[in-house]
Formats: structure tokens, C-alpha cells, sequence
DNA sequence: AAACTTAGTGTAAAATTTACACTTTGAAAA
DNA sequence: TTTTCAAAGTGTAAATTTTACACTAAGTTT
């Protein structure tokens, strides 16, 4: 780091949150639209992840963590950076412009923002809106269009961490119930990785990972022959071998 | 993002780069020392990764190649991003806010920094002293210990990324020279897995993936038998199958 | 010519992956 | 109560990949 050049202006910087659900069927994510604010015509209603900026002496990962606890009032939820992504201001469309003036950020500074991902259970926290999201919803992953500022690159870059992270850890876990059945499981992993997974070998190689344990429960209310549900236990899952990775 | 607070101030975005290095032997790491004024009386010869403020209107990637290309005179390196790195100033030990205060950062403003890491070929280039960086050395990436802010903290997730990297992209060759022998890009895939790969396995692997091409060249001036020299063929890669990846 | 150092090579056993289709079970409808 | 429906649950054989492992070849130096 250099001496301080005096007419340079120290950027803004945000942290936006891509938070992905599972509805047992869909993949989802929480989406906010840009705030209107009554005391301006502008006519906005842009969709962009939901996201602050941070606060003096706050930890990137708490001012996400932050965000999200207002969203969803949940403490505890998994979360993991992105990266940071910061286009000059020049770059952005005219219409995010117009909107980071109105409502006066820091004079002519630009935003850097830094992107996180987080896994929650839709069915098991109700989201609201905050100070900063008044209008809020789940939209379904696979047909978001355009999002304001850069977020649609963020979002991009979250599920590819997302699916590069299954790879390495059974996150997957954080979007379903405590108890879940193995085609329940399966058919997120299916949405997730967008593909064509081999559903018996798929149950096979769960089931040889140790780490799903079996319960006497079994789902409840379906118009079929009911499945077992299974826990997750992530001590097994500390002892799995991650010798899993072909280099080039 | 919410309206501005009029009491916060902005922090300031650094950019700092770990750049890998390979001598034929051992993984290095470029660092430097921070710098020291003659105007000011504090000692401070700690060593950081090489970084720098973001310009106004800089792309983040074009502040790690201005600062990548001012050390080595390269423009077209190799380049990732690591993550946003932002601890509080209030979390840092004394002696980094000592030296940030001293050269008159923005008052009170904390510092967020931009990770990246590069991978140069050592041999091919000289590094040089730059305006931010008066002295410079190639240091044994095993032997670091302590760094300056938390610069330690992303040397540790480069390597992590890097590794990461080389189950999905032959990075590896960004630090070879052009023409190498496989025992070469053994010793390097080696010394960055830490491991133990099985040398001949490794040779059957690497050139079954076509990706490596035979010249009709041959190690000169080494005291046995001269080894056969390959190249890297991009395009054979993006042939490869990425089928290379089990998910939990 | 002998010694040294790294290059370069093969195989068999074990483990993993893949492709693939029918039976079972409970609920709902007839 | 029987039939129908929908998803649960199950097995195997062939192909592929991984693993473990040790000697010969070739050029340089002494």
C-alpha cells in the first residue's frame, strides 16, 4: 500500500447476499426489489439480491450475516464468500447510476461489493421484509433475466461456487429438513448440478458415505408409498476419505 | 443497500497479490517489505504481499495486473482472485495500525483488501523494485512464517485456492517454462499438493490426457541422461472430459 | 570403464463407475 | 375390495480406473 493520494475517493463497499431455498421441486433465490422511495420519481422496481453496506468496525462476514438475520431472523446460517466484485461506476447502466445517486451515496464513489452465498430451508423460516428489502420473494433460480447493478453476475458466480462446493462438502443438507429422504435429497442434488444424475446410483453412493443415518421415520401425507427419512451426521462425514480429486 | 449514514466513512480498498513462483525445486512467494519512510522514526521492516490502493475507476482485476506488471514487467500474467479480506482495524495488531497511521490513510477508515494470486515462471522474468515495493525477494513458500495485517491469513486460502485450481485447470504450466519435462511438472504438482503422488502413475495420467504435447527437444547441460521436453496444448484440455468429480 | 543420477517403462489386482429395469408398497380412485 | 397410480426401493455384470510396486536405459562425470 502506497501513501495516500489526496483526490482519490475511497470507494463504498456493500455486501450483497445470493441466498438459495429448495422447495422439494424448484431451486430457489431470495430476491428483493429496489427500493422506491416516495420522496423520488424514479421509477424503479429493478430486482437485486438483497444486500447493505457495511458498517464501520463490522467483519465482512458479519454485515452479511447481518443482512441476513433481518431477512430471515435466523442466527446461525451458512454462508460463504464469493468474492469481491467491483466495476468502476462508468461501466454500470444508466438506470443503477440514477438510483446510486438518488439516494446520495458518498459523491461520485463508486461501489465495491462483496458477495456471499447462503443455504437456508425455505420451508422452515418465514422471510419478511427488512429496513432495507421491503418487497421480497423467492424467485425460481432457473429463470432470473437481468438483475440490477452486476448482481446477475454475482448470482452466476454463486451457484458455480455452490455446485463446486458440493464437490467437497455435503452442503446440501443446510437447504433440506432435518429429516429428508434420499429421493428428496436426490432430486436437489439433480437441481443444483442441472444434470442427469443416475438415480440408483445415486441412493448407492450416498448411502456407502456413512454420513446418512437411517431413522424410523417416514414421510407423511403423500399419495404413494411413503419414503424413509434419513439424518445427516457430519462426524461420518469428517471421516469420509476426500482423496476424491483427479488434477491436471 | 440502504441510504447512506452520514457517519461512516468509507474504507479503503487495497488490492494485494500472492504471487507463486517455481524454481525447479521448492514453491516461492513474492514478498516484500514494508516500505519504510525516512520521515518517520518507526522500525518496521515486516514483510507483506505486495498491494496497492484501487485506483478511482479501476477494475479490480486491472489493479492486480498495474501492480503484477510494475514488479515484473509482464502484462499478460495469470490471475484469481482469492476474496475480500476485512478485518476491522480495531483487530489488527498494534504495529499495523502504527504504520497504517503513519502514512496518513484516510483517518479512522479501515483497510479492505482484494486478494489475488498469480503464478509466474521465476526464470523467466526479473522482479524489480517498484514504487510500492523498495525491496523485494522471492521467499520459500514453506518458510513463512508471520506476515504484516492479515496477509498470512491469504497467503494460506491462496494456496488452498490453488490447489483447488489444479483439480479442475492445469494451472500448473503458467510456472514452467514453455517446454518442460514431466518430471519437472511432477516436482512442481508435487511440492504444491505437498503430497506424495505416485511419480509413475503421474507420468501415465498427464499424457494420457493429450494435453501434453512431445517436441523433439531434450534437457541440455544436466549431469544425466537429458529428459524429453513437452509443451502444454490448450485446446487438447478443453477436449478432456471433466467428468472428474464425485459429490457429497 | 565404472559409478552415478535421473529418465523411462509394465502389469496385475483391487476398487470404482456405469448402465440398466423390474418389484414393492401405500394411497387414492373406481 | 379391487384396481390403478406414483414413487420407493433393489442387483448385477461389464468396463474403467486406480493403485502398488522395481527394474532397465542412457547420458555424464570420475
Amino acid at each position: 500500500m502506497r501513501e495516500k493520494i489526496k483526490n482519490q475517493t475511497n470507494p463504498n463497499v456493500s455486501v450483497d447476499c445470493v441466498v438459495f431455498g429448495f422447495d422439494g421441486t424448484d431451486l430457489k433465490v431470495l430476491l428483493v426489489q429496489r427500493e422506491l422511495r416516495d420522496n423520488l420519481n424514479i421509477n424503479d422496481d429493478t430486482l437485486v439480491l438483497p444486500g447493505d453496506l457495511i458498517n464501520d468496525n463490522e467483519d465482512l462476514d458479519d454485515a452479511a450475516s447481518r443482512i441476513l438475520t433481518g431477512l430471515t431472523g435466523i442466527r446461525n446460517i451458512f454462508l460463504e464468500q464469493i468474492g469481491a466484485f467491483g466495476h468502476p461506476q462508468r461501466l454500470m447502466k444508466e438506470r443503477d447510476q440514477v438510483w446510486l445517486r438518488a439516494i446520495r451515496l458518498e459523491p461520485s464513489a463508486r461501489v465495491i461489493t462483496v458477495g456471499y452465498f447462503a443455504l437456508i430451508n425455505i420451508k422452515n423460516y418465514k422471510v419478511k421484509p427488512a429496513g432495507f428489502a421491503k418487497h421480497i420473494l423467492w424467485h425460481d433460480y432457473d429463470t432470473v433475466n437481468e438483475l440490477g447493478f452486476d448482481h446477475k453476475l454475482i448470482l452466476d458466480t454463486a451457484i458455480a461456487k455452490l455446485r463446486n462446493k458440493l464437490y467437497r462438502e455435503p452442503v446440501g443438507f443446510q437447504l433440506l429438513s432435518k429429516e429428508f429422504s434420499i429421493n428428496q435429497l436426490y432430486t436437489l442434488y439433480n437441481e443444483i448440478m442441472g444434470g442427469e444424475i443416475d438415480r440408483r446410483n445415486f441412493r448407492r453412493r450416498m448411502l456407502k458415505t456413512g454420513f446418512l443415518k437411517e431413522t424410523d421415520n417416514f414421510q407423511e401425507g403423500v399419495p404413494h408409498k411413503p419414503a424413509r427419512l434419513y439424518t445427516f451426521v457430519r462426524k461420518e462425514f469428517d471421516n469420509v476419505s476426500k482423496n476424491n480429486f483427479k488434477f491436471y
